[in-house]
RNA sequence: GUGGAUAUAGCGUAGUUGGUUAACGCGUCAGAUUGUGGUUCUGAAGACCGUCGGUUCGAGUCCGACUAUCCACCCCA
């Protein structure tokens, strides 16, 4: 026996159970964007290594440490992605859809690639359902994200998470805040832990959120961004904030919601859930007015949020939330026999071809076993051909739930799955009423 | 990159102060008078007890290393 190949670390298989809580949440989450007006698109899961590096910052931890680069056959190197934005971004410029008018509102799910210790919350290989939109503004755009990500969230049935919401201002009223942010921190910098010395040179922003007690104790009266907003930028973050409360989205104005990839402006949010250990924050996003033109378009608003499906899928777990019942088949007919098994061959194709999901014996198993997994698999209908069966041309046809048997002709039960009446017996099953109208229609002789 | 925990059949677990054929539940398969499921009963298959080394007359049980996984820091979805 040589040794099994195991899957790479930080991915996860998807076993049919699980992936039947995917379809769920997938499902959910393109209708809801479509009543928004979002359209889904799709880019490659490898973009030129440089779109993330100068999208997503060359100093955050995404580039500098977390990124799956390959080199190809040439001279380019190429980067698996580590988020959407980026490559939406590349995709919408390099076909001119930014040319083909304003508002643009893409959304998607993707896989996306970091290189990180795998944790509770934190795959190498996560998905995310994402979406972008450009053009506009308003901050009636930056609401009606929020709104549309709370709406995903309600959809799913998932409560127990909070909106943190932030502004970081515009690249002016950042950079006076820095400089705030420094001089408030600059006395106590001997107090503070070794990586917040190196943040206070790099990026101030982050002492905020150090979870070292000292560093928060000093932080406590730290200035927050919100004090530092120029007019427009604050001007825009109180209008967002009166038009969440009209809609009655719940939030809190966090200062310590900050955001790691340096594309940000003006808004950043998170919607953190209280179920899943320490990696809590299943949608976050906001506002980035200044990447299109970082990646080489006109200067186009631009904001949108990222949504980490394994996270949210956790959620709808640990608290119990329901997921759509996988399907089950309509019919299941159990040979007895090979003479019987074309038979039974030739009905489920028949039952197939009429929209309906129909199984049968391909392993040669007795009659007793075919039952457990007819009942097993949830199998709605149950017919069983033996030789009996193939002489008389009759058999039952049994309700797995009820346990009733009802007599049906074979040749006109298989013409008789076009029927709009067969259709209402198999969406909601044999009523007593219709147990006998159906044996008439059944044996009657010209069905169509 | 830094810490902490765990590692027994497909899955979930038990294995007492180290002592002969490693136990249980779920699942799988097969039976309970031979053509019918879900309950019950019976039986079967399935584990070199993560790997390597050490202590010992003897180790799943103690020690060490390695590996893997999980959790937390960091960062983020």
């Amino acid at each position: 026996m040589s040794m099994q190949i195991k899957r790479p670390k930080g991915t996860q298989d998807m076993l049919p159970s699980q992936a039947a809580k995917w379809r769920t949440v997938e499902e959910t989450v393109r209708q809801v964007a479509e009543q928004f007006g979002f359209k889904e698109m799709r880019t490659p899961v490898f973009e030129e290594t440089g779109l993330y590096v100068r999208s997503v910052g060359d100093t955050s931890d995404v580039v500098t440490k977390e990124m799956y680069t390959v080199s190809s056959k040439g001279s380019d190197t190429f980067t698996l992605r580590p988020e959407g934005t980026a490559g939406i971004v590349r995709a919408l410029l390099e076909n001119g859809v930014m040319n083909e008018g304003f508002p643009q509102k893409v959304y998607y799910l993707m896989p996306c690639y970091r290189h990180e210790k795998p944790q509770a919350g934190r795959l190498r290989e996560f998905h995310q359902f994402g979406l972008e939109m450009f053009g506009a503004a308003s901050p009636y755009a930056d609401a009606e994200i929020i709104l549309l990500a709370s709406t995903v969230l309600e959809s799913l049935g998932i409560e127990n998470v909070s909106l943190h919401i932030n502004s970081i201002g515009c690249p002016e009223c950042r950079a006076k805040y820095r400089d705030a942010l420094r001089e408030y921190f600059a006395p106590h910098e001997s107090e503070l832990c070794e990586t917040c010395q190196e943040r206070l040179k790099k990026n101030p922003m982050r002492l905020l959120d150090c979870k070292s007690p000292i560093c928060k104790e000093i932080a406590k009266n730290a200035p927050t961004t919100v004090d530092f907003l120029c007019d427009d930028c604050r001007a825009h973050f109180d209008t967002l904030k009166d038009i969440l409360t009209d809609f009655g989205v719940a939030f809190t104005v966090d200062p310590k919601i900050v955001r790691g990839l340096d594309y940000y402006t003006r808004t950043v949010f998170e919607f953190i859930s209280e179920d899943i250990g320490a990696q809590g924050t299943v949608c976050g996003g906001g506002r980035y007015d200044g990447l299109v033109s970082e990646l080489g378009g006109q200067a186009v608003p631009a904001l949108g949020f990222g949504m980490g499906l394994e996270r949210i899928i956790m959620t709808m777990e640990n608290s119990g939330c329901e997921f759509e019942a996988p399907k089950t088949p309509d019919l299941y007919i159990a040979p007895m026999g090979e003479k019987a098994q074309r038979k039974a061959a030739l009905l489920a194709d028949a039952v197939r071809r009429n929209g309906y999901a129909a199984e049968t014996d391909l392993i040669g198993r007795g009659i007793k076993p075919q039952m457990r997994y007819a009942d097993k698999v949830g199998a709605k209908f149950v017919v069983v051909i033996g030789d009996n069966e193939l002489e008389s041309g009759e058999a039952k046809l049994k309700n797995m739930r009820t346990g009733d048997e009802t007599p049906v002709v074979l040749e006109n039960f298989m013409a008789a799955f076009s029927s709009a009446f067969i259709n209402e017996v198999f969406e909601n099953g044999l009523g007593d009423d219709i147990v006998g109208a159906m044996t008439d229609e059944i044996s009657g002789e010209d069905k169509e």
